[in-house]
DNA sequence: GAATTATCGACCAATTCATTCGATATTTTT
DNA sequence: AAAAATATCGAATGAATTGGTCGATAATTC
């Protein structure tokens, strides 16, 4: 019916959903077979090890993140709001991100290396985003910005800022109420 | 420092967040002794078992629910503020509620008779409130009710529609959006 | 009908977990 | 300050859980 890759994906999908929920420990192998209405030992046709799957997991996690933050850059014009969209979805990111941080925070430590090379990855490629779309929009003349690298930096740090509170309380943030006013903070002094 | 009853309060409360998270099953006496700062075996001291804890805090947070409704009741004085208040609370109340689900569910199907003796109760106080509300506005004139009794009933079954979902997606409902409508819905045809 | 692909039940070793118990602090009472 | 009562804990344990293995056997493809 579906190929072997296909059925991977389902596995990485659905596990997803019990790892984001559970966290690594808290998940079993019998819960993920469960979901999928398949044997235990199935699995292991397709997974090397509860490991291997949840690192697929991130992987994969990691990759819708950066589509859907691509498409909300590329919905619009100027940069200004690709700005804003930019930081306007990864802050609602956040709340799904919430639930990731648990699960890999929950894991032994052994292999806590290979979340920070995802992470580092990752932020390395924001930094470009933005980066670029401020370049782009000091060229345009519509922001006001002499170092873009640094600024690039300055809404990182900003951006991340909103997350240390999910290294201490295991709760969803209340982005909503927040975000015009962080949204009007990163921009003061930057748009012309 | 304090009493022994209270503390019995602290691990209540503290052991409450941990089961409303992760289910009876998935929380171990060492998370709620090391979120307590005491070793696992001074728990012992407080309650015979994780079934005893588990249950109190259920117990507990009926009574939670029971005092929030109460007061959202007198705070007001019309019957239709009175009824209004009530259904809001209710309908909030089921956020939390829906993680408690989760708990109750994931638990050993022996002791589920203990639940729902819990909630056989509940219901019956919430039938007598409602009861109680119609009546008063019906006697007042403000309410457009023949029979307080099966009014009563219609607005709870209404209000338990609303749980079902919790039994089939352990998500948060997304009240909100939902309210109002759902509020007039139920006001439709009975306020004069 | 042979070869390959996919699924599964039964099993295992290692770990986890709730609970027990004796010892020892800490506080209260006498 | 001794005795009694209250409170805390480390270590041990037996039972249950869990990640992973393996051989058998379907189901599908060639």
């Amino acid at each position: 019916m579906i190929n072997k890759e296909e059925f991977r994906k389902k596995i990485i999908i659905s596990s997803g959903q019990i790892f984001r929920r559970f966290g690594f420990r808290k998940t079993t192998m019998d819960e993920i077979a469960r979901a999928l209405k398949i044997g235990k030992s199935s699995i292991y046709y397709y997974f090397a090890s509860k490991e291997e799957i949840f690192e697929e997991v991130v992987l994969y996690e990691a990759n819708v993140l950066r589509n859907e933050l691509t498409t909300a850059i590329k919905s619009v014009e100027s940069p200004v709001d690709k700005m804003r969209n930019y930081v306007f979805v990864r802050m609602k990111a956040f709340e799904k991100l919430a639930n990731y941080y648990n699960a890999i925070f929950d894991k032994n430590l052994d292999h806590f290396d290979f979340i920070e090379t995802v992470r580092e990855k990752y932020d390395r490629e924001e930094l470009a985003i933005l980066r670029l779309i401020l370049y782009d929009g000091a060229r345009k003349k519509v922001f006001n910005v002499s170092n873009s690298e640094y600024t690039a930096l300055a809404i990182q740090t900003t951006l991340k800022g909103l997350e240390v509170p999910l290294f201490w309380k295991k709760k969803e943030l209340n982005i909503e109420e927040r975000l015009n006013a962080i949204l009007d903070v990163l921009f003061y002094g930057i748009v012309k």
